[in-house]
DNA sequence: CGCTGTTTTGAGCGTCCTCAAGAGTAGTGG
DNA sequence: CCACTACTCTTGAGGACGCTCAAAACAGCG
């Protein structure tokens, strides 16, 4: 398990039900992440009606599959998800992993089917919000319809440095991209920056770093040997985490 | 230059000046492959305030900068554009090229300034669309909203595309690819499926493709000996466009 | 405890990169 | 019009990085 340092961010302990339980953005722990920041406490009230139900997500399901009728998009309010697309011939490439407060289904918007599969990678559960209304609401609250467009933006972004990842460095520098991304986000969170379990296998590391799963476990091998992780399976420690920085700031010497 | 079939598509030669000359989107050949898909006549009248001014952006130029404080959208009119991003140590990668009806900057949506370059790669002009009031008029306009969004995500959907390339492709698969995606959008603007002139350089051909111009080249001239491309410099055509469909299809074999 | 899936590690190999030289093309100015 | 320069592209030879194939260690789970 992550740590958590913020006793108020939830864990997946607390993994409800499938009951189309009332979660009010409001008062939620994870809104200073999520879709509704920048929303003042009145709006988010009004915002009530938006998020109408959560689902839980078991560790291995789908929340979508690629082909799937595009109807609404989901914010990870506990637990871990990657999102894969596939190729014609059977490959495919795990396109992301997504952690509390952030959100999955963008790509369906595009033309009303999902593009990818997304995939729980421990039990989780998500908040579900209908497309429709939201398109709606943010007809109403600018900064709703501010929002969304920063967080698509952002994942447009977020893209594009995958493809600098993807095209231009080598292996060690790939795994320490990643984890250097996985720590900030964990600690955005409140967890631990220097401790942290990973909840995918080397195989969907190799695949969103575009390596195969033997050299994802040399690097690690590698890393612990130069004293910059301590690799217990998957309970990694960061020990040196400005080698890590150096790896992709120096890359080119 | 690329044959226009359908002689009513703009090609270079009609690129304008910089003057704020009103373009109604109404009367635009590019309407249905441009932001404004799927509105109707009259929506499109009341569309007129929202794309102000061109601009001219000549071969070499910069549209805007990673940086540059991001206030427009920008639709190309004519020409071509290559988007890239930089790492921290100076390597950069080509995240895309632009044509006619496809926009610019949708990356600085995410946090008011821009995250690539712009560069135009021939002479060519963009319709500039205000930020601001395209958020306004499509809080007006669902239909406008709706379209919106979907671009958004094409390019999100897009950009997955481009990773499953990047992380499981060979060098001779990633090249077909690119030169079918190249053609498609051509075809798509009533050009030609099988002659085409590139518009930018091996070098940012292999930066979008993750490999080195030399690969680039030696892949060219693969496909040359095989007899399924006619390559004079950057003049392509494509004498056997279904052996590149075979080679992403049946890539693993 | 045995089964299964994950991870580690080794040895050999292949694809692509690096370095280098030369040919082709475009733009500039005499 | 032709040299001159700068840039792009092609092609070759050698080497490095990561992949493939394979076996064994390890962890999780019924």
């Amino acid at each position: 398990m992550n740590v958590p340092i913020h006793p108020d961010v939830p864990t997946s302990s607390c993994a409800g039900a499938l009951e189309p339980l009332k979660v009010a953005c409001a008062s939620c722990n994870l809104r200073e992440l999520c879709l509704p920041v920048g929303l003042t406490p009145t709006d988010l009230q009004r915002l009530d009606g938006l998020v109408e139900k959560r689902r839980s997500v078991p560790r291995g399901e789908h929340l979508f599959r690629n082909g799937d009728r595009f109807e609404a998009l989901y914010a990870v309010r506990t637990g871990f998800f990657k999102t894969c697309v596939g190729s014609e011939d059977g490959r495919d490439q795990v396109t992301g992993f997504q952690m509390a407060g952030e959100l999955l289904g963008l790509d369906g918007i595009s033309s009303d089917q999902h593009h990818c599969d997304a995939v729980a990678l421990e039990d989780s559960s998500v908040c579900v919000i209908q497309y429709r209304d939201l398109e709606e609401l943010s007809r109403e609250f600018t900064v709703l319809q501010h929002q969304f467009h920063k967080i698509m933006s952002r994942e447009i972004v977020r893209d594009h440095g995958v493809m600098l990842l993807l095209g231009n460095m080598r292996a060690e520098e790939r795994l320490a991209a990643f984890l250097l991304n996985l720590t900030q986000r964990l600690q955005a969170r409140g967890f631990s920056a220097s401790s942290l379990v990973l909840r995918m296998t080397r195989e969907e590391i190799g695949s969103y770093l575009g390596l195969k799963l033997e050299t994802v476990s040399r690097t690690f091998s590698k890393f612990q040997e130069d004293g910059v992780l301590d690799v217990k399976q998957r309970q990694i420690t960061v020990l040196d985490p400005q080698a890590l920085q150096r790896l992709i700031s120096n890359a080119a010497c």
